[in-house]
DNA sequence: TGGAAAATGATAGTCATTATTATTAAAGGT
DNA sequence: ACCTTTAATAATAATGACTATCATTTTCCA
């Protein structure tokens, strides 16, 4: 992950890596959508409340029904339209996974991967900053800039183990 | 990734990491088919073939245009559904993309993590073994006996990033 | 070889997402 | 505040990848 460059951050351009939390917080909605270059528009105020406040992954789809609660005039092409920009400028991360809708978080909160129980389902998160250098380090070889990732790690718990 | 446990493979449990050569070289279509435990047709073969000769990276469609060359009457939802069972049962790996049709491996050759231009879909696969002894590590740390991963990086290669 | 069970091709359907378009709303200059 | 331009919206149709359905054909083994 990199950082994005938005002007109102106190961003460091050498900073490697992204802080542990939102680094938008406090920030408020319009400031974000003007900086998106957008116009600033109930709606889409309404799609950042929800995105910035709501679960930590969400679809389209999800967004449209919380919003459709306060707003129901609200169109689902405008919900997509959005959240397109949001995951074009990097403001949320964009998860595509067989065939199921799209996943989008909200980039700023805490980064991390996870190690799932083929047997059980549990589900552990971790986070690995040489990994994560590492990924940064491929991607530059091949000419790449990395916008995101997935790691997924798949195995047996120990619980399972002696089961 | 880990070894598929198919009865006609010398496969040793113990092995960490997979070999670096088609586990499933010489072993005919009609074996693998037969091992999906599905019935052999001509279809099947000529999917088998595709998929096992053709490129490394390729699409349903693909596939369906390739196979259509020598028999005009295979129809795409054949070729769908096979891909499907060879999927489930890890003959070949499925990789989605943002919007973009899944794409598809044959499983058995060099393991390998993906890095994938989310502008043009271009992948170049990568191996790096610090990152698997890194997952390893993970994985134990937590208790669990690693299985497989996924790892796929998402970027801008850099002709996309100059246009 | 006969016949149950599975596979096929054609086609229609599903579902997420995107394009189109007429209408409405926002931003900037006066 | 009032225009005016320009973008955004909601509704809707369209797209595109896949999937279900089903009548017909094929496989396979008893």
């Amino acid at each position: 992950m990199e950082l994005n460059n938005h002007s109102f951050l106190p961003v460091s351009e050498n900073q490697p890596h992204l802080p542990k939390n939102d680094q938008y917080k406090g920030v408020p909605h319009k400031k974000i959508i003007r900086e998106l270059g957008l116009k600033v528009t109930q709606q889409r105020i309404q799609i950042l409340e929800v995105v910035r406040s709501g679960p930590s992954h969400f679809t389209a789809q999800e967004v449209f029904e919380i919003v459709s609660e306060s707003n129901p005039d609200i169109g689902f092409a405008t919900v997509y339209r959005f959240l397109k920009k949001l995951s074009e400028q990097s403001f949320v991360t964009e998860v595509r996974m067989g065939g199921m809708p799209a996943r989008y978080e909200w980039a700023a909160k805490d980064h991390h991967d996870h190690l799932t129980c083929s047997r059980c389902g549990k589900i552990v998160e971790f986070e690995n900053q040489k990994i994560e250098d590492l990924q940064e380090k491929i991607a530059l070889r091949h000419g790449f800039k990395l916008t995101h990732h997935i790691l997924e790690l798949y195995g047996v718990c120990g619980e399972c183990q002696r089961a």
